[in-house]
DNA sequence: CGTATTCTTGAGGCAACTCAACCGAGGTGG
DNA sequence: CCACCTCGGTTGAGTTGCCTCAAGAATACG
């Protein structure tokens, strides 16, 4: 878990089988042969340099795209030009799914960061799927895992308080993190204050404000870009959500 | 309750292929044939009674449930019990897709009135899918579909105030009655008004005061479960929503 | 450097919430 | 048949959390 990693490789390992990202992203769970096929259909372009988009809304569908590394957000562009964030993708996330029912993108996918990705052609992804069952579950899994995480969004966007917003955010985000392998409690936020707020239904201003007050009562410490948690137990109270099932006794009180 | 009709025909027909719903549920664009394989996998239970669940939350994920006629809403139970809707689901709509990544369900499904349901196991429509290529190719645009539908909701959540929440969802509504052929401009609320506020993220007396101010201004006459909407287009634009391009301008104002 | 952009901080207003009372339909039982 | 209760829905009054507006501070950038 450390930072000298950001002089990206560009010579990076252009299989699925040498990428550390395989445990989590599509080819999880195949044998090394089906995903030599897989590997076979994905292309690996030039990385994107931060502000370039991955695909624009109305674009054709084609493909799917997965964060190598670096990070994107995906949002939609309202009929009156507003812009709404409606997610941030890591390393290992999938992009473009909710493009497969019309054939077209609904919604922009923007690079953050230098990023890399793998794009994936969706009808030769399908017709692998018809040979490769444990392919074709994975898609079935992916796609199922997203509609489980927007549905967290929708719950937090419904029902929480501002500042649980922010607290959930950011757990959520150090989770992410510690998933792929990075220090959850320590980590660089790569998109800006108003993609947060805008996502999480909020000001700018009051993402501010409560980063600021989470820093003074010494829960988090956020400085610029970069966060470190501080009491995670504390931001998980906030956030209300369950504390996780390291500890024993659970909700004693 | 007037449950004349409610004496439902219980020797309701068996067959997708006879199912007026084919065209927007899972079967799809299969051939008769097809759709009869498909067929011999699901099944048909004794319909559920108002109150009733479908699947709670935690239970073990073996199927994925079309409705057939009625409906549903799904609901997350929090840490603190509160309770928490997600969805309303109509005739060919599809429950349960959020638990095929955990192999277990996340939240409860319950008939909001008298409901049929048919149970469509999913190892088999799995193994199915690996026969017929349009069947897994539907079922992916279902859960494509479902991501699709839940990213309006987020946006919805996040950026709406509570009278363009209100219009949008009695728009979403008729519009979800139109396609499954019923009348689009009349139709009864099956759930209460304090499930569309807490799906709506707003307070049931706000949900209240509003449907009372656009009946008062013409726009839509809600009476009780009965909604009438006599001006679309006004209401689309408290939606701030665009109006569909139809090419005779109804807007005469 | 100067200029632009992002971020922070403060003051004030308003939309939606909470609290509380009332209404009306349905159901129950005397 | 009416008295009573319950429960969902409506309406009003007061409060508040978050937004808006405005201005200043920090940082990025040509």
């Amino acid at each position: 878990m450390t930072n000298d990693t950001n002089v990206t490789q560009f010579t990076q390992k252009r299989d699925c089988s040498l990428c550390n990202l395989s445990e989590i992203c599509l080819p999880e769970g195949l044998t090394p042969d089906e995903m030599g096929t897989l590997d076979s259909i994905i292309k690996r372009r030039k990385p994107k340099q931060k502000g370039e988009f991955i695909f624009r809304d109305g674009d054709t569908f084609t493909s799917l795209y997965a964060v190598r590394s670096g990070s994107v957000k995906t949002f939609a562009t309202g009929n009156d030009g507003s812009t709404m964030v409606t997610g941030f993708h890591l390393s290992g996330e999938i992009l473009g799914l909710e493009g497969i029912n019309c054939k077209q993108h609904v919604g922009n996918a923007k690079a953050l960061e230098t990023t890399s990705i793998c794009e994936i052609p969706f009808n030769q992804l399908s017709a692998l799927g018809q040979d490769i069952p444990k392919l074709q579950q994975q898609v079935f899994r992916v796609l199922s895992n997203e509609i489980g995480q927007e549905q967290q969004v929708m719950l937090l966007l419904g029902k929480k308080s501002s500042e649980e917003r922010i607290a959930s955010f950011l757990l959520r985000l150090a989770s992410r993190y510690h998933t792929r392998g990075f220090a959850a409690k320590e980590f660089n936020l790569s998109m800006s204050r108003s993609d947060i707020a805008n996502y999480l239904g909020l000001a700018v201003e009051t993402v501010s404000r409560i980063f600021t007050r989470l820093t003074k009562q010494g829960i988090v410490n956020i400085n610029r870009k970069l966060v470190m948690i501080n009491d995670e137990s504390a931001l998980r109270d906030i956030a209300n959500e369950p504390q996780p099932d390291t500890d024993k006794k659970r909700t004693n009180s």
